[in-house]
DNA sequence: GTCAGTGCAAACTTTTTGCAACTAC
DNA sequence: GTAGTTGCAAAAAGTTTGCACTGAC
């Protein structure tokens, strides 16, 4: 599924959606879900409902951004997701799975591939839950990190020998 | 190891940290670990001050308190994690690694064992990365909300065929 | 004695709420 | 026409900052 795909699919979920629960189906929610379904990473709720304050067709409010988003989020079509320190929502659609190295130390996030991994996750049984994505975090030092950390040990049984 | 070995360990953690850091340990900081420590669950900052500046014998503000969540963050002894809709803070000790169910409905988090799949996470090689912890967490709808999503499916295909 | 640490209050960022005007149905 | 929706502004929640006083080393 290619992004447009994923746009056009999310577009029918909302309208589906709001019939469903008799909500109403406005341009700027539309815009709202276009917005964060054309970006190619998770958003800030503030960036978002800034970006979208300043739009030349159609200017959204603060409020209505919050609004829509807490919408989307019972309609199943984004998540809030931790990363880099800060609360950001991405489209539901985009990954069936992500594994993502999280450094203790500098706080950075790399992810990587696993694929061995992956398909041993993909084939674990849940019950009495209807699984549709995953992330797993690995917590840990990056090299980076490693390095540093061992240089100041270092420093540390240095000073303590110093002192002997 | 178990939870009073954990601060045990903490305490020298970061006594080691801040002499090496050239950084003063203060009462401030043994209680405010000693409070993560002890608590089962994690905390959030907010919640942590609250309970801190009305402690009998040291009260702490909560421009400390969030000082030194940082500071610890710094030093490896606790993380931050995104849950229940809040951002906590957690001991870095506590888990070696944890799946978790993640509901996209009610946003209710369930734990699950998956002992065979745990293994073979932890089995995985991360290059150039020093892995110490993990967190699986598995996203879709619990019973209930599938449940309750299918009613709602279900009513739409009505509504549809009586305007047939 | 020195300088990092603390408490306090004010500032800032992010999110929620109340209400009048608007519009999708 | 009517209720859901939006925009605005004010309030609330969560976090950071500046500065004078304090206390760990």
């Amino acid at each position: 599924m290619d992004k447009a795909d994923g746009l056009a699919q999310a577009r029918q979920n909302l309208a589906d959606y709001l019939r469903l629960n008799s909500l109403r189906n406005t341009p700027e929610r539309n815009a709202l879900l276009e917005a964060i379904y054309s970006a190619d990473a998770p958003v800030q709720a503030e960036e978002l409902a800034k970006v979208m304050s300043e739009g030349r067709r159609l200017r959204i409010s603060r409020a209505t951004v919050y609004n829509n988003l807490s919408l989307f989020e019972d309609a199943g079509l984004v998540r809030k997701v931790f990363q880099d320190d800060r609360i950001l929502f991405e489209r539901t659609d985009k990954s069936k799975g992500v594994i993502r190295l999280v450094c203790d130390g500098c706080g950075k996030v790399t992810e990587m591939s696993g694929d061995k991994l992956r398909r041993q996750i993909a084939q674990l049984r849940t019950r009495r839950f209807n699984a549709v994505g995953w992330e797993l975090r690995i917590y840990g030092l990056c090299s980076k990190c490693t390095a540093e950390l061992k240089r100041k040990q270092n420093r540390l049984n240095k000073k303590d020998k110093d002192k002997k």
